[in-house]
DNA sequence: CCAAGTCCGTTGCAAAATGCAACCCACCTG
DNA sequence: CAGGTGGGTTGCATTTTGCAACGGACTTGG
């Protein structure tokens, strides 16, 4: 994946897009979320085609967000789990899920999240992290603003 | 964008990413989350194709992303704003920009956000919408777990 | 009245990403 | 020694993108 030209585009969107703004990187990382590690599992479950799969991974290691280990020796066999950077995308990915479950589920939604602490069924929300409530797109203020809007909003 | 075979993949992050999986989708939602609405904006804003673009626009509206609003007549001209549906997408965009803040950021983070309501500097988090607590990967129970782990883990 | 500018696209063609199936190699199992 | 498993690579067709040019309907300036 060619990097988009950052010059006037210098956002961390466009940063995390880099590695996971394609068709299946998101898709992998669920399945590593929910404890996939080896290459044919990843294949199996997602119907991916194998080089696009190897070019994945691939990328991911070099980029830090899954490691690749060995499991055995003769014959070499690896196995790729998420690092510390890898895990943290799971707020993104919640992000998209419970956008998916709320705006395009036909019937039930098919995953009930439960949060273990509490104990209770979950709707991921994105919250402030100082007060903790929900973040509104009209309650966010950004410095500076990194685009122009024409007139005012 | 070809729809992902959902056949045996049929959970709503896929079905997020039919919408904004591609390398240009959220980048424009968050043009239209700072208050951009005109064609020739988005463009020159981003330095996207005209013809992506267009085609991105197209495809929110008939997904109920965005609507598309004459603001004159004589010439026709057209704004497109979100929907509720679309300023839904508001958290993945936070969690994708947090992330790469955070992981590939060079130097000062560019764009400092505010939670207005409670005037502090906002990192926005992932949380439990039940107990208000962060969500960690390994406190999140799926049921159906939506693939097969190999062992248990 | 004419030239230039603005806005929102469409069209044609080249480059890149992706999908698909076949192949490979090293081992293990019966 | 035949077949299966695991982790890939290679080649080729299809799809998606990027780029630049063009068009049409006005508005503005002189």
């Amino acid at each position: 994946m060619v990097p988009i030209e950052l010059s006037e585009l210098d956002c961390s969107v466009a940063r995390t897009l880099d590695l996971v703004g394609d068709r299946w990187s998101i898709l992998i990382l669920r399945d590593a979320f929910y404890g996939v590690r080896r290459f044919e599992d990843f294949q199996h479950d997602l119907g991916i085609a194998r080089n696009v799969l190897a070019a994945r991974l691939k990328k991911f290691v070099e980029s830090g967000v899954m490691e690749r280990r060995a499991y055995q020796d003769r014959p070499p066999r690896y196995e790729y789990r998420l690092t510390p950077k890898g895990r943290e995308l799971l707020p993104v990915m919640l992000a998209m899920m419970a956008w998916g479950d709320k705006w395009t589920s036909e019937g039930e939604p098919p995953v009930t999240l439960t949060h273990v602490p509490c104990d209770h069924t979950l709707a991921p929300v994105v919250a402030c992290s100082h007060c903790g409530d929900e973040i509104r797109l009209h309650e966010v203020h950004a410095d500076p603003l990194p685009v122009r809007p024409r007139v005012a909003s």
